[in-house]
DNA sequence: GTCTATATCAGGATAGAC
DNA sequence: GTCTATCCTGATATAGAC
């Protein structure tokens, strides 16, 4: 970004790229979507295109951050926002993201597949992801430290791994919703998962 | 398998092929894993394997098979007898393999990023993650309802949705678990939860 | 600043010699 | 049963025209 604002003329192409990237990634997935298929979408050639990012990856980058950037405007929540919440809300919140999830297959498949591979070190998202577990389960293990203080939770949760536990089944869910929706309803039994760890229900 | 213990003899280069796929495919996943290495890894050249199994996706197939015959020689339980445990004993399987997993990262690797890959309808092992899915599930469902009619479970569950659960948290506890071992203790995690269903301890 | 054209490389798979 | 040679597709990346 320079100084002044006449120099964001190519942001438009900019963006337009990161939606189109977006849009093909959850539709057909990372690795099944080349730089030429974005680049047909946006009705320019793959060289076009690099000029904007150098490299499939760094695109990647730009999409899950945009797509963080809009789930907080269609949350209302800022991340921070979202760390913020009252312990309550937080693990609520965790709920009505899985029910919202399952209007958007292509945008959970793309996640799943992404924060499994991403778990190789050397891939281009694995900061990413570290980082987002990482603030994810913070977030969580602090909910549950809270309600541990009201005396809220059920006897023998420790916190970090009830975090820990709530987290992997959203993810371990995902798999099962995505191999046969119907089978299972990813936020009835992530709600039920949690109040089994509370005295009350949530 | 033939009639004779002598129509074996060629399968010896067939299971070379598989051991040496299973172990590249454990270490460096399925996707960056080319024929051309596995061949090499079994020191011939990449149409010579093909002889052997029609196309990449058919030996992974083989591979997914031979693990689970290696799995049930590990643990002296075919599937059939896994699904006859005990109810208990079924519990208490996942959480050694959870256990055991740990000491495996390649496999664990391997078998999550294709979990999820094998999430599209049209991938070469959708039908084995379904079929995999589905027999586990049930027979967790099964032992919850066995537990239920001992009255040994806690008010609220529902022998379904518990194994849903049960099973979620084993594959996001490993997504937690790669992206940092130190972390997650996946077995103790796993054991938590399901203590968390139950009225008394595992 | 933006894109066309092109170079280079690696993957899976097949045909056909030996 | 194994290899050589080859095809096709699709990936990233660069040179250079507009």
């Amino acid at each position: 970004m320079t100084s002044d604002g006449r120099a964001l003329r190519g942001d438009a192409t900019r963006v337009l790229i990161i939606d189109t990237a977006l849009a093909m990634f959850a539709e057909r997935g990372y690795r099944s979507t080349s730089v030429r298929d974005i680049a047909a979408g946006c009705g320019m050639t793959h060289p076009g295109l690099l000029y904007h990012f150098p490299s499939k990856a760094a695109l990647l980058m730009a999409a899950l951050q945009r797509r963080d950037d809009v789930d907080c405007v269609d949350l209302e929540n800022s991340d921070l926002g979202f760390a913020q919440l009252d312990s309550r809300a937080v693990l609520r919140h965790l709920v009505s993201s899985a029910r919202l999830n399952a209007t958007k297959r292509g945008l959970v498949e793309l996640f799943a597949n992404l924060s499994v591979e991403a778990t190789a070190p050397d891939h281009p998202a694995h900061g990413y992801f570290v980082e987002r577990y990482s603030t994810l389960k913070a977030t969580v293990t602090r909910a549950f430290k809270d309600l541990e203080i009201e005396g809220a939770l059920q006897p023998g949760v420790v916190p970090a791994m009830g975090a820990a536990q709530v987290v992997a089944a959203m993810d371990g869910l995902q798999v099962q919703w995505l191999l046969d929706p119907q089978e299972v309803d990813m936020a009835r039994a992530l709600e039920s998962l949690i109040n089994g760890l509370l005295r009350d229900r949530l």
